[in-house]
RNA sequence: GCGAAGUUAGCCCAGCCUGGUUAAGGUACGAGCUUCCCAAGCUCGGGAUCGCGGGUUCAAAUCCCGCACUUCGCACCA
């Protein structure tokens, strides 16, 4: 069994995330539900989001609605770019991306506007025939990747956002002036988005429904370069992928050498891999490539693309691009609103221009149950190495037997942690079967009584992977895993 | 979307070809006994209308048809 399926059997069966609707049989692909372990450890996950990247950068966080009007849609070039022009073959049937199809027989790039007609015409000139069995196309049609919904009795037509950040951009206004704004400003928000794939594959790293955290940081093109904060962590050594090689270099030598553009993409980039060392990824096992003209989405301007290594391959995390002006010309074109700030660093008027970080925190999930898992074949355990401030459980509580007044003894000190901790009691089966089962789901800590505790009042503290103990006294339990569970490890 | 394989308890699976009592086993789970420290042992227990729907038949997990989902390949994709 590969480590994919292994994991995927993990969450199955320990509750971390499962198909949704699955006892019906028309349960449609692409959409899962986290179960009580995951939803724990997800909360845990945007907790340290908040952390690291909101709170440490001073972040405006926003929570935004999920269906948008029509109009957005028209502004962010949805309507027209978010789709794939599809070429189905009269005879057999088969399906094929219409560009991609022309280029790969052409070697005719299709710019991302072409119409319908100019590539039927095209299909015709070059006399393009299906590939599989030699039958004739019927003319071109786009598959729009967005969920169209009707409000209210007249069906008023409305999408689903496919991106979060959507929101960010048409709340902006508002939040900068009722927020004292003041460029480069950032505002997160963290969210659902929906996307109608073609083909959702592999649970929690192709859905149709899926979680975001993007984070649109707002700047004057003109002062991209001025970023103080960029100075404590300039020295910063980013992994970076251009052009099929890897390049170990500090922050500062890649804004330097012109391979991140400006300081402040370079600070946010950082920012961004230092918060991913906290998430117990292996970063070893990750870089920031820089995709190529082809490959950005129809609204970059340049693109990084934090990506990790795991067993079914490279995985996307987060997108990083450069939007320039293109969301906030768009929305103010279609509203006719002026969305231009004052700078008041030379009181001049500009349409801030957008550089993002859109994470996908679904795949971010997978891949730190991935790089966490663990098989100790020398003491016969699955363990999932979380770090503590990510366990769906942080600790535990263990009677070593339910005798002799143990068991009341565990439940007094559960009583006493529940409120501030995610903490687990369990009295069922031996001390060691209890220990496996902590570990299986990543809880750092098992407490637990003996009848030592009777008459000193200590317990010990189990730590998950060391598998030693040491002892300490009750009243000192909450301290402990306050200090040790939301200590952050670099 | 196309092609192939699959779907029986939380999980792994036997049974299907050759239709016929109460669908077997393992594991997990629960209760008890035992035991103060790493998936031990013993006893007992709950849990499946066999993916969904239809058809054939006196009788369907088993034969036939349709659909859904999963996996893999193709095609595609944040």
């Amino acid at each position: 069994m590969n480590t994919y399926d292994t994991i995927m059997k993990l969450a199955l069966e320990r509750g971390f995330y499962f198909p949704s609707c699955e006892i019906y049989g028309d349960a449609p692909a692409g959409f899962w539900d986290y179960g009580p372990t995951g939803v724990n450890m997800k909360n845990r996950f945007v907790e340290l989001w908040r952390r690291e990247l909101v709170r440490r950068d001073g972040m405006l966080e926003i929570d935004g609605s999920q269906i948008m009007s029509k109009s957005i849609f028209i502004a962010s070039g949805h309507i027209t770019n978010f789709t794939d022009p599809m070429i189905i073959c009269k005879q057999c049937g088969s399906t094929f991306r219409a560009d991609k199809h022309i280029a790969e027989i052409t070697g005719h790039e299709l710019p991302e506007l072409a119409s319908g007609s100019e590539i039927d015409n095209i299909i015709v000139e070059n006399k393009l025939s299906c590939p599989k069995c030699g039958g004739p196309f019927e003319k071109s049609t786009r598959f729009n990747m967005m969920f169209k919904i009707g409000i209210g009795p007249s069906n008023d037509e409305a999408y689903l956002r496919p991106e979060t950040c959507q929101s960010i951009f048409v709340d902006f206004p508002r939040i900068f002036k009722t927020m004292r704004g003041r460029l480069p400003l950032a505002i997160a928000q963290l969210g659902k988005s929906f996307r109608n794939e073609i083909a959702p594959r592999q649970s929690l790293l192709r859905l149709r429904e899926f979680y975001q955290a993007e984070i649109e940081i707002f700047c004057n093109p003109n002062r991209l370069d001025e970023v103080p904060k960029f100075e404590e962590m300039k020295k910063k050594v980013l992994r970076l992928y251009i052009n099929d090689s890897y390049q170990e270099i500090t922050a500062q030598d890649a804004v330097d050498q012109l391979i991140i553009p400006n300081n402040l993409v370079a600070y946010y980039l950082t920012l961004l891999v230092l918060f991913y060392e906290k998430t117990g990824i292996d970063m070893n096992r990750t870089r920031l490539r820089q995709l190529s003209t082809s490959e950005k989405a129809f609204y970059a301007s340049f693109a990084f693309d934090f990506e990790v290594e795991t067993s079914i391959g490279w995985l996307e995390l987060v997108a990083c691009n450069y939007r320039s002006d293109y969301d906030l010309r768009g929305h103010s074109t279609v509203s006719k609103q002026n969305l231009h700030v004052i700078d008041p660093i030379d009181n001049t008027k500009v349409l801030p221009n957008v550089f993002e970080l859109s994470m996908g925190i679904d795949r971010s999930i997978y891949s730190i149950l991935e790089h966490s898992f663990f098989e100790d074949f020398e003491h016969e355990r699955t363990v999932l190495r979380l770090r503590p401030y990510l366990a769906p459980i942080l600790a535990g509580i263990l009677p070593l037997i339910t005798k002799d007044g143990l068991r009341e003894k565990a439940q007094l000190i559960y009583s006493q942690l529940k409120l501030d901790f995610p903490v687990f009691y369990d009295e069922s089966g031996s001390i060691g079967r209890r220990y496996r089962r902590l570990e299986e789901i990543g809880a750092p800590f098992a407490v637990t009584v003996d009848r030592q505790t009777l008459s000193d009042d200590t317990v010990t503290i189990r730590n998950r992977d060391t598998m030693l103990q040491l002892r300490i006294q009750i009243s000192e339990l909450s301290n402990y895993l306050h200090k040790e569970a939301y200590k952050l490890v670099s």
